[in-house]
DNA sequence: GCTCATGTTCCCCT
DNA sequence: CAGGGGAACATGAG
């Protein structure tokens, strides 16, 4: 699931942990330790942990515990007695609880490292958060690609996935498929306020709410059809991944 | 058995 | 260099 309001979700799970001492990381599966050693962070204690697009960035002593999460990635904190889920990979053990880095697919993973971060993550574009109307136009001027594929693409913005991305063209009643540059200046900026939109209303409930008067609501259905219009809604792939969109509403 | 999945990366083209 | 297509990664769920 996690996309941007996904890891800022983790993030307030991963507060609990906050100034607490490490006592001992598990690695269940340490294949899910992509770089790094655990021992450099166990008896520090973590800080206070920072998102940038869908990263989650948790000091700890002199070092940065980096958590993706991929496509099947969740934080839990929990209590030390309580079972375990089967796919929990990483433990952060804690007085007082767990932080359980849990994902079932494995993509994505931890790293440990007392460099800079974006060795590890790459290049980031802004946060989603943090990029106003005027910040967006610079940001997408001079591109050549797709509305799908350039919002998609975390060294232009960071944080928003394959649900939000829909939900932002859908919104601002644009085809996914339509290149940048054949957009007017006017409808850049609607898309800007469509992504704004989706990016705040999706933060408090820690997800793209699949609510029915989304388009994330209504995607999944058999009979997938358009919560404005009643339109049925098209499926395709684009930019390699599922998209959906009303081919009345977006032009 | 088959298809599809909220992500990223790498390789090959244009 | 910018972009697009496709495959790979790992593990289910339906």
């Amino acid at each position: 699931m996690p996309e941007l309001p996904d890891v800022e979700g983790f993030r307030r799970e991963a507060r609990k942990a906050a100034g607490r001492r490490i006592e001992r990381v598990e690695a269940v599966d340490a294949t899910l330790l992509r770089g790094g050693r655990a021992a450099v962070v166990e008896g520090e204690r973590f800080g206070d942990p920072v998102r940038h697009g869908k990263w989650l960035i948790f000091p700890a002593g002199g070092a940065e515990v980096l958590m993706h999460f991929g496509m099947t990635g969740r934080l839990d904190w929990a209590p030390r007695r309580s079972e375990r889920h089967r796919h929990d990979r990483i433990v952060f053990v804690c007085r007082g609880g767990e932080l359980r880095y849990r994902n079932m697919r494995k993509f994505g993973g931890i790293w440990i490292s007392r460099q800079g971060r974006e060795r590890i993550t790459g290049p980031l574009g802004p946060d989603a958060t943090e990029v106003d109307g005027e910040r967006f136009g610079e940001l997408l001027a001079g591109r050549r690609g797709t509305v799908k594929h350039t919002l998609m693409d975390q060294t232009v913005i960071a944080g928003l996935g394959n649900l939000m991305v829909d939900e932002t063209a859908w919104r601002a009643r644009i085809d996914p498929r339509r290149r940048l540059s054949e957009l007017s200046p006017r409808r850049i900026d609607r898309l800007w306020e469509a992504m704004d939109g989706v990016v705040r209303d999706s933060l408090p409930t820690g997800r793209v709410p699949p609510v029915e008067s989304w388009l994330t609501g209504a995607r999944d259905a058999r009979d997938a059809r358009c919560p404005r219009c009643g339109t049925r809604l098209r499926r395709a792939t684009v930019a390699g991944r599922t998209t959906v969109w009303c081919p009345r509403e977006q032009r």
